[in-house]
DNA sequence: TATATGACG
DNA sequence: CTTCGCGTCATATAC
């Protein structure tokens, strides 16, 4: 069998797999927590030679075990090396499953290591004419590369190769492939285990098979040789040169089971292949699986989409009860208060319609479907959805199903906000990512074509229904329904309002401050420059680090990749060193107040109201928390003086009115002291005893209250907070800047004195392990990997996240069950007042001042007993004409 | 695009 | 023996 479409493909599958686990850093892994690097890596490398040699055939040879014919010529050969990693055996028969799957022949061979038999199968192959390459991470292999074998080995990561022929390892060696194994014989391997000649390396080497041509003919001729050091050494050593040149020279004549024949390649097995990448996590690859066989179906599934112009084109539309109902509504950026609405689109069973022109949902036909509070809607988004129907005066009213919030439920980790991206994390592949067809940064940009833009759109109403009884089925085995329809749904709505009400902006006040701060800047800056001797740009760490550490020579504390940390922490121990510290500190403060609080928030109010409307992230956080952007209302500066000024901008929206606010006192401890049950931290709560100073009494061992100094106060409330956090001695030493001993007999004695939260610790910590998740009281989940990591960083990290997101969680679901009860009451009671802002443990409201007598006991009526927990939960409320005020 | 810094709970 | 408490977002600069 000869001709020039018989090309062999042997890969050195241990070798390959080794490269590709260590090639791959990063920390890749299933929903089991099984470990995919090497197998990713494989994979990669697999397709990319596949594509280069077009190979007809091809065999993946293995290593049968640490016993071989090398091993008993001598025993300590390959021993000193390290036992596998359990992360990377995991993989290798996950490996094979690929090859199989891919169609490709696997073998290994008892006794013998995977170099023979691709040895052997070289041989074979090249004596049948076919052409061969090796794959191998390994370079002793190129011994074998002929005028028909060539040798790829593997260069910088696992698919960038470099070929040997005889002529290339000549060049680079000096010597002829074959010879390699005479080096080999004077040099021994030190990562196999064996020696040669002893003062021998690789330059001598060289030198002695160019001049003898092989070990052989080098013995035949030591006699001629003039005495030396090396020639004793060459006499001592024969027969350890003889030996490596054994154990060097791999076999051409193994007992090989498989034939040329057998390794053929066989067509790919796709459902196979399909069912290893889903239970692998292999996200990509399953799409592109996908969209290579959607183009080989030459886009047979383009769904039938009525494409509407006109009010005359809406006589289409047709619904009647129990029909299903989806809806999407494209925002043509992230912003959707502000950003083009671009199109819509609906489906109604099999009918599917859609436009660009949004306001053909104002007519009657389409309104209605939005706006019944009996036909309930399936969307994607429904906070986005809700806030872009408001700008075209329609409200919508019942939402079934919610795509996003739903997958978020499911899974809070890696859940995108780009549909087709996030239906793929489902094994959906019909719908094509939106950063693919509309591209992503400058580039972006809707598709031109109306039939491809409509198309897409009602692509995005089919997947939402295609995905909604396998989520909601999984919802359901999670036990996750109340979670969903009772808090995470109707808040979706709540703060969608809440957005859409906005927050009035003082911008005559900001603009106030930025001319103050502005001077104020401009003379700390004079200063600096004049201590500094130079001018230099400040808001340059690195600039900094040059002036301080090298020009001044203050002394380094920490370094960062880059240079210096000039952080506050560090520049706080260079305090009184000199003058320029301080003013150094003043600048930070200030230009952090004005450029991103000041000039900041003023780009972001909107100039058709003096409003800033926050955008809050419900489906973000690993813990449950929301998030808030453009602008973040949740880190406007309370805890300095000079910052909390900015609050003075924060204003209620009418005149005669107030801003007011409620906050839970210690929430995350009261949630500690309820999840773990502890006995002495409850009765703290029950008695509304200082919280801090109760814990400073057990663990200084204080009878009486009034004995407390405020330093042990202080102590005891860092000991509190890194209990929540999951605390290590040494973070709690850094903290209080006391030793590390210190650190921990505070731990040991506060683990004593409330030993619930000891058994919650390790009980939480075994769970997470057992299950793979942790959940908080409302079975809000968060998978953690991590947690049977062999890697000590990872591992420790997800204990402390085992710990604190039960807690922070928690807190988070007490909260959000408040803001939903809020908006009831209000609306109930006829009041005016609007709820405006979330802060993880406060509200924010204006109200008329009238009002604000009501609300200081409602609100906290409807925050308190928001969740029934062993204790009781404490709010506090404050109120004022602006922001600042309230305090 | 990544890093350093600093604002919040 | 290691590690250096959790969760976020915005800005400016360096790469």
């Amino acid at each position: 069998m000869t001709g020039k479409n018989t090309r062999l493909l042997l890969v050195d599958g241990n070798s390959i797999i080794f490269r590709a686990f260590y090639a791959i850093r990063t920390q890749l892994t299933n929903h089991d927590g099984l470990h995919t690097n090497a197998i990713y890596g494989f994979k990669l490398m697999l397709d990319s030679v596949l594509t280069t040699y077009d190979p007809s055939h091809v065999l993946v040879a293995f290593d049968a075990g640490k016993k071989t014919f090398r091993t008993e010529k001598y025993a300590a050969y390959k021993g000193q090396r390290d036992k596998t990693p359990s992360e990377l055996t995991e993989q290798f028969g996950l490996v094979k499953e690929l090859l199989q799957a891919y169609g490709i022949t696997s073998y290994d061979l008892p006794n013998y290591e995977a170099d023979d038999i691709i040895g052997t199968m070289a041989a074979q192959a090249e004596a049948a004419g076919y052409d061969v390459t090796v794959v191998t991470g390994d370079r002793d292999l190129t011994q074998l590369a002929t005028d028909k074998v060539t040798v790829a080995v593997t260069k910088s990561g696992v698919t960038q190769m470099e070929n040997y022929t005889p002529a290339y390892v000549q060049e680079k060696l000096g010597v002829t492939p074959r010879q390699i194994i005479d080096l080999k014989a004077l040099q021994g391997d030190s990562s196999d285990n064996y020696p040669g000649v002893t003062g021998v390396g690789p330059k001598t080497a060289v030198k002695l098979i160019k001049q003898y041509e092989s070990v052989e003919a080098l013995y035949e001729n030591l006699a001629t040789m003039k005495k030396s050091k090396l020639k004793e050494h060459l006499e001592q050593d024969q027969a350890n040169a003889f030996l490596a040149k054994d154990l060097a020279r791999i076999r051409q004549d193994a007992p090989v089971a498989v034939t040329l024949a057998d390794t053929q390649r066989q067509p790919v097995d796709i459902d196979q292949l399909v069912d290893l990448y889903q239970r692998l996590d292999f996200k990509r690859f399953l799409a592109e699986i996908h969209a290579d066989q959607a183009g080989r179906a030459d886009k047979k599934s383009q769904l039938a989409v009525d494409i509407l112009t006109n009010v005359q084109d809406l006589t289409t539309v047709e619904y009647h009860d129990g029909d299903n109902l989806a809806f999407v509504i494209e925002v043509d950026g992230d912003n959707y208060h502000r950003a083009p609405l671009a199109g819509f689109a609906f489906k109604i069973n099999d009918h599917y319609f859609a436009s660009r022109d949004v306001t053909l949902l104002q007519e009657k036909p389409l309104r209605n479907l939005l706006e019944s509070a009996t036909i309930p809607v399936d969307v994607f988004d429904s906070k986005q959805t809700y806030v872009a129907l408001n700008r075209l005066g329609i409200t919508l009213r019942q939402v079934n199903f919610d795509l996003l919030l739903v997958s978020y439920l499911l899974n809070n980790a890696d859940n995108s906000k780009d549909m087709g991206k996030l239906a793929q994390e489902h094994n959906y592949f019909e719908l094509t990512s939106d950063e693919k067809l509309y591209g992503k940064g400058a580039k972006r940009a809707l598709p031109a074509d109306d039939a491809v833009f409509c198309g897409h759109l009602a692509q995005k109403t089919k997947a939402i229904h295609d995905l909604e009884q396998q989520l909601l089925t999984e919802l359901q085995q999670n036990e996750q329904v109340p979670l969903y329809v009772d808090i995470e749904r109707p808040l979706a709505i709540v703060l969608a309002q809440m957005e859409i009400a906005g927050v009035r902006v003082d911008t005559d006040k900001l603009m106030e401050m930025q001319s103050k701060f502005g001077e104020r800047l401009a003379e700390i800056q004079t200063a600096i420059y004049a201590e500094a001797g130079e001018e230099f740009n400040l808001n340059s760490p690195k600039q900094l680090g040059v002036i301080l550490f090298e020009k001044l020579k203050l002394p380094v504390i920490k370094k960062t990749k880059r240079g210096y940390s000039t952080a506050v922490s560090v520049l706080e121990k260079l305090r009184g060193m000199a003058p320029i510290i301080d003013n150094i500190l003043a600048y930070r403060q200030l230009s952090k107040l004005q450029s991103t609080y000041i000039e900041g928030l003023l780009k972001v109010v909107a100039p058709e109201d003096g409003k800033v409307h926050t955008r809050y992230t419900q489906t973000l956080t690993a813990t449950g928390r929301l998030s808030s952007v453009d602008p973040n209302l949740q880190n406007i500066p309370v805890r300095l003086e000079e910052g909390r000024q900015i609050r003075q901008a924060f204003v209620p929206s009418q005149p005669g009115w107030e801003i007011f606010s409620s906050d839970y006192s210690q929430i995350e401890l009261r949630v500690l002291a309820h999840v773990s049950g502890d006995h002495n931290m409850q009765q703290a709560f029950r008695d509304d005893f200082d919280i801090h100073t109760n814990t400073a009494m057990r663990i200084f061992g204080i009878d009486d209250p009034e004995q407390v100094t405020a330093n042990q106060r202080r102590q005891a409330k860092a000991v509190n907070f890194g209990i929540v956090y999951g605390i290590s001695d040494f973070g709690l030493a850094q903290n209080l800047g006391i030793s590390r001993q210190q650190a921990k007999r505070f731990i040991t004695t506060y683990l004593e004195n409330f030993p619930g939260v000891e058994r919650y610790m390790r009980e939480i910590v075994e769970y997470a392990r057992e299950k793979g998740y942790v959940e908080t009281i409302l079975h809000r989940r968060r998978y953690l990997p991590d947690i049977k990591s062999k890697n000590f960083n990872l591992r420790s990290f997800a204990e402390r996240t085992a710990l604190n997101t039960p807690i922070q969680g928690s807190a988070a679901d007490i909260i959000k069950t408040a803001m939903i009860q809020m908006q009831d009451a209000l609306q109930s009671r006829g009041l005016q007042a609007r709820m405006l802002m979330q802060v993880h443990d406060e509200l924010i409201f204006e109200a008329p001042q009238e009002e604000i007598p009501l609300l200081e006991k409602v609100v906290p009526e409807v925050m308190d007993s928001a969740v029934q927990l062993d204790i009781p939960l404490k709010v506090e409320s404050k109120h004022g004409a602006t922001w600042f005020a309230a305090k």
